[in-house]
RNA sequence: CGGGGCGUGGCGCAGCUUGGUAGCGCGGGUGCUUUGGGAGCACUAGGUCGCAGGUUCGAAUCCUGUCGCCCCGACCA
């Protein structure tokens, strides 16, 4: 392709909507341009890129065996209904764009498709010897986004491999799941990025095992807890560790402690010389449903410890079947209490508190919850329930029966490892680019996929899906493979490979030659661009450095010696001046390299 | 949604405090010069100052409302 006919438009400064290197380079460089936000035209240039990245992960999902399909965005609300979803995805901060159509018929616009897979499924899997079966597609979703950010980070419509198997049992389904997590590595290797496998919350989508696959990066959303072993790695919302030792806390019997405008666990102890870890953190929060009426929780953690919001969310869910989906948990305050409910001592709860008096006609017990290392505690410091005191001495079972326990801490970087506590948790940032989830049965029981097995019975299918974010690993590898002067695009997914630099193209000798060389490039099959504008070469490298081609090969005055200048944008050679046929036979040798 | 910020030619910004009818850099066009790291000079085109109302002889500037966008938190590929 001639740069001159490429519609490549660069800017010279940092577009002010951009706030990361790799979005503000995919502006400036002529990747891309917001249309609203979240919401991106994906330029030649790009596109290129995604095309790239699309044809390494349908020759790994080929593989594995996976078939491509494409499936229907536009889904109707009835289906989603079925599976118990459509109120998690649409009410509250629900993600799915919904509609209705002129018939008043409700449809949502797809931002996952395991309700119209399984569907498919449904219709079409019928016996054991049908499975199992793996289904793909490379496709837009659509998610209404809290906040879209960073680019094609987090869009509210974004291109993504979705792959969805079947299966007889679930011994099949972790082969696929290991073959998946196979192809995943390989195609992020292919790709030239550096990405990292952890443990994961399999969060909405649900399911059992989920692993997820980060590009580590500093601007990245996640945070990566991981052993120096290489034993262990999890997302923080997933990862589990030892806490530090608690102090024991010297008490015969519980006492009352007059503790004035002490509120925090730290000004607590900062005024009595007690140690967080001696003191009990008690949170009062409620849990709000599609179906049932709000729920109060009272959770107990150690003192230093943190609260992780993905765990307690997911321990109210499975507490609460009846009650449909979780639509938020968020700090109980006055304004959820009926009446005069204001009693309740903020900054002085105990776990012994009774159950607030809730807003609302039918309602739950409250849902008492305590961490292990809350649990763990012989004797502890609590609040009283009762404004300006707290108890010293506290007792499990002597104040109050012990909740039930649940796995309800932050790790930290730092923490000791379950699996060795010599190792100590580190923190690293990550791009999500990719998740696996071993989903069982939860799709095809809920809408009635069933197969019939060899002993001739009918049972739900197995199931597992597999996502690949493309549009967003293509900005991960850029906010991984740049710098100062532009984007360094890995081989395998440059847009171009080589392009071409006429130094000056008032030369015919310069212009004939690279002409020729354009021509050759193109016939071995190469992705050349050959930068033909009548611009001076200043312009013309700052261009060719920004947009990040691998290989720049520049035309200029010794072109005359039949000389040309070889430049590595993407490795690390530099630039060397060789023979138009060494040159040549350099980027012939390209072809036949791995990645 | 809560908190913070910003809306001025295509892009990046100044002007607003102290009202007097819009400017700078980049980019676009034409010409001459220049020609291996975002050239120089000259000329030129291009703006309802987000929108609506108000105050005023007069509003980009002050007031009210409204819309949009960006950043920090809850979401995820």
């Amino acid at each position: 392709m001639r740069v001159s006919r490429l519609m490549l438009v660069t800017l010279r400064d940092d577009p002010a909507e951009a706030e990361i290197t790799s979005h503000k380079l995919l502006l400036r460089a002529g990747y891309m341009r917001r249309l609203a936000p979240g919401i991106f035209a994906y330029l030649p240039l790009l596109f290129r890129v995604l095309q790239k990245i699309s044809a390494i992960v349908r020759e790994e999902m080929a593989s594995v065996d996976a078939l491509e399909t494409l499936l229907p965005q536009l889904q109707p609300a009835d289906l989603w209904r079925r599976s118990g979803r459509w109120d998690g995805y649409t009410a509250g901060e629900g993600i799915m764009f919904h509609l209705i159509d002129r018939q008043d018929r409700a449809l949502g616009l797809g931002p996952t498709h395991e309700e119209v897979v399984t569907e498919l499924a449904a219709d079409l899997l019928r016996s054991y010897r049908q499975l199992p079966v793996c289904l793909y597609q490379i496709q837009t979703k659509f998610r209404d986004e809290i906040r879209p950010r960073f680019g094609l980070m987090r869009g509210r419509e974004f291109i993504m491999k979705d792959a969805y198997s079947f299966h007889a049992d679930e011994a099949c389904l972790r082969r696929t799941y290991a073959a998946m997590d196979g192809a995943y590595r390989r195609i992020f290797a292919r790709c030239g990025l550096r990405a990292v496998a952890v443990e994961a919350d399999s969060g909405a989508i649900g399911g059992s095992a989920s692993q997820e696959f980060m590009v580590t990066a500093e601007a990245g959303e996640d945070l990566i807890l991981a052993s120096p072993d290489g034993c262990y790695a999890a997302n923080q919302e997933r990862a589990v560790s030892l806490p530090a030792p608690a102090l024991p806390l010297e008490a015969d019997a519980a006492r009352s402690l007059a503790t004035p405008a002490q509120k925090s666990i730290e000004e607590l102890c900062a005024a009595h010389g007690f140690h967080p870890t001696q003191t009990l953190k008690v949170l009062l929060l409620v849990a709000r449903f599609a179906v049932a009426a709000p729920r109060a929780v009272l959770v107990s953690l150690r003192g230093d410890q943190q609260l992780n919001d993905v765990k307690l969310a997911n321990a109210v869910t499975t507490l609460s079947p009846e009650a449909g989906a979780l639509l938020e948990i968020t700090p109980l305050g006055a304004e959820h209490l009926a009446g005069d409910g204001l009693a309740v001592p903020f900054g002085y709860l105990g776990p012994h508190l009774e159950d607030p008096p809730l807003g609302g006609a039918e309602r739950l017990p409250m849902l008492r919850l305590a961490d292990s290392s809350a649990a763990e505690l012989g004797a502890f410091v609590c609040g009283a329930n009762r404004p300006d005191e707290h108890l010293v001495g506290a007792r499990w079972g002597e104040l109050c029966p012990l909740p039930q326990v649940v796995d309800l801490r932050a790790a930290q970087p730092g923490d000791r490892c379950l699996h060795d506590p010599t190792q100590r948790l580190e923190a690293a940032r990550g791009i999500e680019v990719g998740h696996i989830f071993q989903l069982g049965r939860k799709y095809s029981e809920a809408l009635e996929a069933r197969f019939t097995n060899e002993a001739g019975s009918e049972e739900p299918l197995w199931m597992g899906c597999y996502g690949i974010g493309v549009s967003r690993l293509a900005q991960a590898a850029v906010e991984q493979h740049h710098d100062a002067d532009g984007i360094r695009w890995p081989v395998a997914i440059a847009p171009y490979t080589v392009i071409i630099v006429i130094a000056s193209s008032q030369d015919p000798v310069q212009v004939g030659l690279a002409e020729r060389l354009y021509g050759q490039l193109l016939q071995a099959g190469i992705d050349t661009l050959l930068d033909d504008r009548p611009e001076r070469a200043g312009v013309k490298f700052k261009d060719a450095d920004l947009i990040g081609i691998p290989w720049r090969l520049v035309v200029g005055r010794a072109a005359a010696e039949g000389r040309v200048e070889l430049v590595d944008r993407s490795g690390d050679s530099g630039k060397q001046e060789l023979t138009v046929e060494a040159a040549l036979d350099a980027l012939l040798g390209l072809q036949g390299e791995g990645p």
